[in-house]
DNA sequence: CCGGATGTTCACCT
DNA sequence: GAGGTGAACATCCG
């Protein structure tokens, strides 16, 4: 998806738009976005006529409160963006086209006053839930804490960035978060989770939260440093040598062989 | 035409 | 049980 990053934009543009505004109609044309046998039927049943009271996110996942009603959760995959109003969360997105076709509105929300809360995804990668488990997912990846992210890294000879992308131990951190975090803490994506010294965990907290605080400010996940070497040939912008491409964690991943130990 | 892309889940191995 | 792999989802891009 969409990452930490944006889907922290996405919260932050719901917050700002879409409080406050009781749900008029729930509107579901993809009945694949509802998960969990979810229906249109049992989504609307749930969520008309209540007001939206907060919006939270945990990782990748947005959550949006109801007053007396349940908690809708939020996923976006890799290509769904938030709009609201026809506000987006983020300008862009790396692997969205830039096109908006009403064909890719996966799930929205019509308030009585005619504006709209929608999910674009062109990619049906992300979904809709009501009551999503929270509790599922580690500890959130943007102000992680030194003991939190020892503990989500311990006891396993799992590769590192294995376990920076696995949710259930820390939750947010994507694909390129996790290579341009991994860059810049100068620590080789293969390296076992585990086996980092206390210096390394810490320096890793570290330039993991620059990486999530730098790309925020910035507008997204594909505006690291790192982004643009992501190819074949693609070199270190640190010190120019060619980067190693290698498959950890079932994704594709770019390091520096130099820097990266 | 082919392969790969910010993600998650599931089946199937080892 | 842990961990790895590949497929699936659908669309665009190089």
């Amino acid at each position: 998806m969409p990452e930490l990053v944006e889907v922290e934009a996405y919260r932050a543009l719901a917050a700002r738009l879409a409080l406050g505004r009781p749900v008029a109609a729930v509107e579901a044309p993809d009945a694949w976005y509802l998960k969990r046998g979810l229906d249109a039927e049992v989504v609307g049943g749930a969520l008309v006529g209540r007001d939206l009271v907060a919006a939270r996110r945990v990782g990748k996942l947005l959550l949006v409160d109801t007053a007396g009603g349940p908690t809708l959760g939020l996923r976006f995959g890799m290509t769904g963006r938030l709009v609201v109003d026809g506000r987006a969360g983020v300008d862009d997105l790396l692997y969205a086209p830039h096109r908006a076709e009403a064909a890719w509105e996966r799930f929205g929300l019509r308030f009585a006053d005619g504006g709209r809360l929608v999910m674009v995804d062109p990619r049906r990668l992300g979904g809709v839930e009501l009551d999503p488990d929270e509790v599922a997912l580690g500890p959130d990846a943007a102000g992680i804490g030194p003991a939190a992210l020892r503990r989500a890294l311990a006891g396993t000879t799992v590769a590192l960035k294995a376990r920076l992308l696995d949710q259930s131990r820390l939750a947010g951190v994507g694909n390129l978060i996790a290579d341009e975090a991994l860059w810049r803490a100068g620590l080789a994506p293969g390296r076992a989770a585990g086996g980092l010294s206390a210096a390394e965990v810490r320096r890793l907290r570290t330039h993991l939260l620059a990486t999530v605080a730098d790309l925020t400010e910035r507008g997204g996940s594909h505006t690291g440093e790192l982004l643009p070497a992501r190819h074949p040939g693609g070199r270190c912008p640190r010190d120019g040598v060619e980067l190693v491409r290698d498959r950890i964690g079932g994704r594709t991943t770019w390091w520096c062989p130099v820097h990266q130990l």
